[in-house]
DNA sequence: TTGTAAGCGTTATCAC
DNA sequence: GTGATAACGCTTACAA
């Protein structure tokens, strides 16, 4: 492959020169400029990145650790992620830890070798204990100690679910969440809050009794036979929020396929958005988080991170997307 | 951030010798070898794989160049392609084109100054004028000159699609898919030869009549308005083949808005799976093809690549999964 | 077994 | 305005 020595010996010029030239860096007659512009299309010289960030010592690649972007709302934050990257000219990895902690571990490391510029973390493992806090680092969804992260109101999504609800009439209330909260475990996640608003709502409208099920941390699981017996065994509910939409869709499932009908028999709130590329079954009624800011507020905290600013966390406002399920 | 040089020095050997204590090549002694890694782990060395690239001329990156992760379908691939990569030493970089031929021609562009080794094309645009063929390209689905590619028995799917809705007593066809077929469009995809396969199988049974409907490129787009328009005018048709599960999922949805029952009024079959996370609505009867059978395809293919063998394109086997549609 | 030194393709500092 | 030249951190002949 050419480069920008071959560039400058044809056209005859130093390669600072063509260096000059190619970043539109300092000063470069326009005669000069144009014989280089010309023999660079005749070569056909394509500039080595590589080389590039050997020099400037970064490389313009972002990575982002998620357990996969099977989870509907993982694949949207994937995305938007990308195309904001790609906007600021940052070209994105992409690591499945497919929940692993050992994975999520090896991965961090090999980027750390990659010199990637920086990480956006997404999971629900302990992996403080590894966490280098010199890299530049971003969390969604979790907090770690100096560690930015950005994460929707989970808070006021609870709150708004059990408001909803109640609204709807319901007066025997569920909660279906994963287990991340208090100090009960060593993870501690935003998500959590979901669980908090939802409950400290409900309390404020002098609703005391909440029937509570956890699951094992992820929220991104769904437990078939767990879900099943757990509506089985609380049929005077009618008013459920589930942690995700993944979870709603198999409340609902679930209740359906006991005889019960959704939402006239029981309500159900998911978590999410209730977005999906597949138009089957009811939509189902959900506090939707956005994507596009959730991507924007990570990418500007990388930005401020790669230039050595430190940033704060972000938290993003939600609403409630009304489906048919309430 | 410690190089090979400090640790050389710190260990008074010269920097070749870190250099096969790394890479577990050549012969080192033991004695020196384990001092040398004793000074690695005291420095915290980690070695910077960029000037490796430099010097290797490869820098084990793949991208994936994508209209998005959001369709089902995509994002299983995505996943799996990530993962077969990182099990044989590659990292994957994500490029989502959102279906535009200017971005996709931007992003390949990009990804040759970025001297990735190899790049996966999933696209339906007109994009072989701008295909550099020196340099290691697979592409999935599609046929371009010169370049190997990797798709499911689209033939085969089709006919299997036939044959389950002869079995299942249909008898009056529709297809509904894309129309990148025959010599109409500039691109020919292999996702038509779901089209052929259909009708050849019909045919062979005596079915001549088969309603076809065609619509812009594109099996991830789905267009409500036109399906709606479809299915209300062929009250007659009990037979339909959709040329992917969203597709099918918005064939299903219409047809019982318009109060018929699927499958006592009409039988529905897609194409991809009928996998989702979301356990919502009828379970889709559907040819499978598998991401994981085709992400081996695909990372074999550019292993050779990679090393300057030529390969040849590869069909994987579908299968029938059926559900709830048929 | 081990060390020296020549690349790999840029950018950036300094003279000119 | 422009051109040498020294980094950047590594691998790999080639010598020792």
């Amino acid at each position: 492959m050419a480069t920008i020595i071959d560039v400058a010996k044809k056209a005859g010029v130093g390669i600072a020169t063509v260096s000059r030239v190619i970043n539109k860096s300092g000063y470069v007659k326009q005669e000069t400029r144009e014989k280089i512009e010309r023999v660079i299309k005749e070569i056909g010289y394509v500039s080595n990145e590589i080389a590039r960030s050997m020099t400037l010592q970064r490389n313009n690649i972002v990575a982002f650790v998620l357990p996969d972007c099977l989870h509907f709302f993982f694949g949207e934050l994937l995305y938007h992620v990308e195309q904001e990257l790609y906007q600021k000219g940052y070209k994105l990895m992409v690591c499945n830890s497919s929940e692993q902690l050992e994975k999520e571990i090896v991965y961090i490391d090999m980027l750390k070798t990659n010199r990637v510029d920086a990480i956006i973390l997404l999971t629900n493992n302990d992996i403080e204990p590894y966490l280098d806090k010199s890299f530049p680092i971003v969390s969604f969804d979790r907090k770690f100690k100096d560690v930015p992260f950005v994460a929707s109101d989970n808070y006021m999504g609870g709150v708004s679910a059990a408001r909803h609800l109640i609204d709807k009439g319901c007066k025997h209330f569920m909660f279906i969440g994963d287990d991340a909260q208090g100090d009960k475990t060593p993870v501690q996640t935003e998500v959590s809050k979901r669980r908090l608003g939802y409950l400290d709502e409900l309390k404020r409208n002098g609703i005391e009794e909440v029937i509570q099920i956890e699951y094992p941390l992820g929220n991104y699981l769904y437990l078939p036979e767990y879900v099943h017996q757990i509506i089985a065994d609380h049929p005077e509910v009618d008013g459920i929020f589930a942690i995700s939409d993944v979870v709603a869709a198999e409340v609902i499932f679930n209740i359906e396929k006991g005889g019960r009908n959704v939402p006239d028999d029981v309500k159900v709130v998911g978590y999410d958005g209730g977005r999906s590329y597949f138009k089957l079954g009811k939509r189902i009624t959900s506090i939707s988080q956005s994507p596009e800011l959730i991507a924007q507020a990570i990418v500007s905290i990388i930005l401020r991170l790669v230039n050595d600013q430190s940033s704060e966390s972000v938290i993003t406002p939600v609403t409630i997307n009304l489906g048919e399920t309430t």
